[in-house]
DNA sequence: CTAACACATGAACAGATATTCAGGTTTTTG
DNA sequence: CAAAAACCTGAATATCTGTTCATGTGTTAG
């Protein structure tokens, strides 16, 4: 017989924001436009360009990125100049990086 | 006129690898398993209740968790008890909660 | 002022995903 | 051995998500 004593658990909405937090970094256009906002501040035209992607879908994603801080933008005439908010995403890229590299 | 130089960008399959990983992490149920998990080691049954899933929708995202070589397992007569890989896991939940509790 | 440019946004559609349900396998109990 | 227990798995379904397309807003150039 095995002790059926319950565990500590996360809340549901601890969980919850959690998941939503890594569902924002569980696409890979994201993290390819994460990764060029990480070496210079970009206006969306450009951004698309180096993405691949179209105007319309880096638009949207930008909002999604927005929503979770984890870029800022500023506003230069008609343009839109986006860069990272902080670097917490470039310590989170490292870490999983050294685990998908474990064999 | 706005330089158009081409940052470095992740490749599609560096960023693909990137997203499924995170895609893992991205599920209420998987984290409040885990969170389970990292108390003590425990059999599916006991899991299921824990976290207040049926059996097999454990079971399923058991399979997610072992691939992403996140838990590892030991059969024990027909029981299978289940326990987290390592503790990485647990740094991204510190840095992402931190992320999380900001202003 | 008008046209073009840069970006944002809403609706719609296609693809992905988590749960349920109905079995299936292996191990133990009686 | 037969039945039960513990877990796994495949198919089906309802929901979520990312892109495209069309349009809207604000800004600059001619």
């Amino acid at each position: 017989m095995v002790e059926n004593a319950l565990p500590d658990v996360l809340s549901v909405d601890k969980a919850q924001r959690m998941a939503e937090f890594f569902a924002v970094l569980s696409d890979p256009g994201r993290w390819r436009i994460l990764s060029a906002l990480a070496s210079q501040e970009m206006r969306v035209r450009d951004l698309a360009a180096a993405v691949d992607m179209s105007e319309s879908a880096v638009s949207h994603q930008l909002r999604i990125l927005r929503n979770s801080r984890l870029v800022k933008y500023r506003k230069q005439g008609r343009n839109v100049l986006y860069c990272l908010k902080d670097h917490h995403i470039l310590n989170l890229y490292r870490d999983v990086s050294e685990h998908l590299d474990e064999d």
